[in-house]
DNA sequence: GCTTGTTTTGAACGACTGTTCAGATAACGT
DNA sequence: ACGTTATCTGAACAGTCGTTCAAAACAAGC
C-alpha cells in the first residue's frame, strides 16, 4: 500500500493541526507522540512529516497561528473614551479565549517546550496584545478616568484574570458567557478607575 | 559497587523531591526522566525507587505537599473587618506563591498529569483554599462594604490576578515585592468594593 | 568485631521515542 | 490514456523510557 484513496493535502493538512491541538491541550506536547497524532488524524506516522518538519516546528505553529490571529481579530478605536475601549477589550478576550480553549491553554502552558529562537518570537507576539491594553489604560490614565499605579502592572493582572476565566468556564453552564463578561467588566472597571472623592 | 559512603534517605529523600520538583517546574513532568532525576541527586536510577513507588506518585506527592503547606499557612480571623481579612488574604496570597515559584508552577501546570484519583484530591485541596477566599467576599458582602455580583465568580478572579504575579515577578527588579503586593491589593480591593453613591 | 538492616549499583526488561526513506499507489494535467 | 506529481505505507534507525531486582557495600546497634 501507499497513497490512499481519497488522500489529499487539504483535507489532512487541517487534520494533523486539529489532532496535534487537542491531543497536545489534553496532555501536554512531550506526553504526545508523533504516533498518537497519526493515529488521530488515520494515518501512519511518517506521513505527518509532509506536514511539518518535525515536532517542534508543528508545536510552534499552532502557537504563532493562534497569536496571529488573536492579533488580528482585536480591534480598538483610539478616538472613543478609554472606558469603552476597556470595556470592549474586555469582551473580546473574553469571547476570543472562550471560542478556542485548546490553542489558549498551548499557548500558555507550552511556551517552556519552545527552542529559545521560537519562544523569544511568541514572546514579542504576546508582547503586541499586552501593549494594546496597556496603551488604553495609559490614555484613561492620562485623561483622568482611570487611575493605577503602574499601566505595565495593571495590563498583566487585568489579563490574568481574564485569562483564567478558560480555567473554569464552559458554556451550558448556570450562567451564560454574557453573564461571565458582565461580571468580569464590572470588577475590571471598578479595579482600574478613579474613585470618587470621599 | 553498591552502597556508598556517607549515603543516607535522609540526605538523598529531600534531594530526590527538590531535584524534582526544579526539573517538573523548568522542563514539565512528561518531558523529564527518571534518569534525569538521579543524575541531579547524583545517583543511578534505580536508587530513586526507595523514595518513590513510581514518577507519578513522585508527582502528587510535591503537588499535595504543596497544597498542605499552602492550608496550613494561612490564618484567617473571622472576627475582623472584612476588608482587613481581604488585605491579609492578598498579601499572604501574593507572598507564600512567590516564596516557591516551582511549586506553585508544578501545581497549576501539571495537574493533566495526575491519575484521575489523585486529581480529584489535589482538586479538592484547591477548593478548600478557594472557600477561604470566597468566605471573606461573603462577609463583606453581607456587611455592605464588598458589593460582587457572584462571590464565586470573584473569587476565581481575584485568584487568577494574583497567581499572575508568579509569571512576570521575581525579586531584584525595578519593583519590590512590597510595591506589587501594594498595587494589587489596590486593584483588588476597588474591584470588590461597594461604589459610593453617585 | 560482628550482625542486622539500609542504601546503592549495574544490568536488564520490553516498550516506546522522533525521524528518515525507498517504494507503492492515487490524483491530476494533458 | 499516459506521464507526472502528490501522498501515504511500512520498515527501519539508534536512542530513551519507567521499572525491577539480585548482589554489593556501607551504617548502626550491640
Amino acid at each position: 500500500m501507499a497513497r490512499t484513496a481519497g488522500s489529499h493535502s487539504d483535507i489532512t493538512g487541517p487534520k494533523v493541526r486539529d489532532a496535534a491541538l487537542t491531543l497536545f491541550a489534553r496532555h501536554g506536547f512531550a506526553a504526545v507522540s508523533m504516533r498518537q497524532i497519526a493515529r488521530e488524524v488515520g494515518v501512519q506516522v511518517g506521513a505527518l512529516y509532509n506536514y511539518t518538519p518535525d515536532k517542534q516546528t508543528l508545536l510552534f505553529d499552532l502557537m504563532q497561528s493562534h497569536m496571529d490571529a488573536l492579533l488580528e481579530a482585536f480591534s480598538d478605536d483610539p478616538a472613543m473614551p478609554p472606558r469603552d475601549r476597556l470595556h470592549n477589550f474586555v469582551r473580546f478576550h473574553i469571547r476570543f479565549h472562550h471560542d478556542r480553549p485548546d490553542a489558549v491553554f498551548i499557548a500558555y502552558m507550552e511556551l517552556r517546550n519552545l527552542t529559545p529562537e521560537n519562544f523569544t518570537n511568541i514572546e514579542a507576539l504576546r508582547k503586541r496584545y499586552e501593549d494594546k491594553l496597556e496603551a488604553i489604560l495609559r490614555a484613561g490614565v492620562s485623561s483622568g478616568v482611570f487611575d493605577v499605579a503602574d499601566t505595565k502592572i495593571a495590563t498583566l493582572a487585568v489579563i490574568a484574570m481574564l485569562t483564567g476565566v478558560n480555567t473554569w468556564f464552559r458554556s451550558g453552564g448556570r450562567l451564560s458567557l454574557q453573564d461571565v463578561e458582565d461580571q468580569y467588566w464590572q470588577m475590571v472597571r471598578k479595579a482600574v478607575s478613579a474613585e470618587s472623592p470621599a
